[in-house]
DNA sequence: CTATTTATGTACCTTACGGTATAGTACAGA
DNA sequence: TCTGTACTATACCGTAAGGTACATAAATAG
């Protein structure tokens, strides 16, 4: 829980922080989820994080350093969880863990639509800014890269034809995943964003030689 | 190019607009393309179409009527190049139209990678605005229907196995199409937006039962 | 206890925002 | 030509934006 920056420092200099940098970076990122980043106003992250807003700029410097953080903690957090899902052996149980994690996040906490947070709130600003230009391609070869090394791992485990091309499977999961995260922010119902997946994941079956 | 509300009413009473609508409608669309509904202002916009704001303000309203008229004016873009396409009477000729032309449109009008104006200035705001997100779910479902149309036709045409399945080859391109739209504002290269939707086609080649 | 360091809370600054009042102008109709 | 009407141009309004100065509070180091 507690993070140190080198190794055992026993305490840092002055006042200490009164909050937890994770808790309000959650709470920033749930409000730029909802409105966007150009949309979401410092008076708007205080009022979300109980802050004010100099300690916010304090924390995290700037509006945009402070998006760029949450941008950090929403991806780190998908790489984490779809690391997760691809640890469990079954390829189609992997792929139902992931699509489920997927469509969860993407329905938002009250059953909202809200779809990914860098999908949704980093690609308006991915025209006018490098830094998170960069960010979301990086992200989006990770999944790539992921998902090639799961299907490749099935092949290797017997689990599907080995004549199966990994890449064309990956791209089928990707495309899918993106695609729920667009149906989902237009209001979607869940049903509709399953049945989506699970046809992705038959057509991955089929695509696979897998047993029906 | 003219348009008239009713029949043929001669002219309109008082002193004529100095401009085109449509025209610049463009302009507004290609400033909100670029920099985002919430990341763009009245000011920007008045610059871009060499307008003064009130006639802005005249011609559509508010911020959000204008953005509207702007996204009404692309989709129905859309829908009209998607329509041509599809009428090309070979399938994937007519695959190989939609993909050509969404790319070039995704690149932009100087290669910068933009997106589709939809998925990455309508969808920030489709989570508070519901008129919005109303607007993106009816062009996702008109996609849908027109491509799972093409691939009927393909199939009463002979040019794909009757055993194919239209919902899920249209599954295949529209997930492409989106994923597309992400990759080009996330700074793909042309040739890689290319070689996905290259992919998609094949798979569609496949899955459908047509000759290699 | 004192000095130093860092965070908090209030109040505020500058600028840019969406939007408009108003005076002038170009057209149609009478 | 006169009148009504709709558009243009300038200048402006109130507010909300991102960001900060400054006084105060809470911790460590000596």
């Amino acid at each position: 829980m507690v993070q140190k920056t080198s190794a055992a420092r026993s305490a840092p200099r002055g006042r200490p922080r009164s909050f937890d940098t994770d808790e309000v970076l959650d709470r920033v990122r749930d409000t730029f989820w909802r409105y966007g980043y150009a949309g979401t106003s410092m008076d708007q992250l205080s009022a979300a994080t109980g802050l004010h807003k100099p300690s916010l700029y304090g924390a995290f410097g700037d509006k945009r350093k402070l998006y760029l953080a949450a941008l950090d903690n929403y991806l780190a957090d998908v790489r984490a969880e779809f690391a997760e899902a691809f640890a469990v052996p079954d390829l189609f149980e992997s792929l139902a863990a992931m699509t489920e994690w997927s469509i969860d996040k993407f329905m938002g906490k009250d059953e909202t639509g809200t779809g990914c947070f860098m999908m949704h709130t980093a690609m308006p600003e991915a025209s006018e800014d490098p830094e998170i230009s960069r960010a979301v391609r990086e992200s989006m070869d990770s999944l790539d890269r992921a998902l090639v090394r799961r299907f490749e791992k099935a092949i290797e485990a017997g689990q599907i034809s080995a004549a199966a091309d990994p890449h064309a499977l990956a791209m089928v999961m990707v495309a899918n995943h993106y695609e729920i995260s667009g149906r989902a922010r237009a209001g979607y119902s869940r049903p509709e964003l399953r049945a989506l997946a699970d046809r992705a994941i038959a057509l991955v079956k089929v695509m696979s030689g897998a047993p029906a």
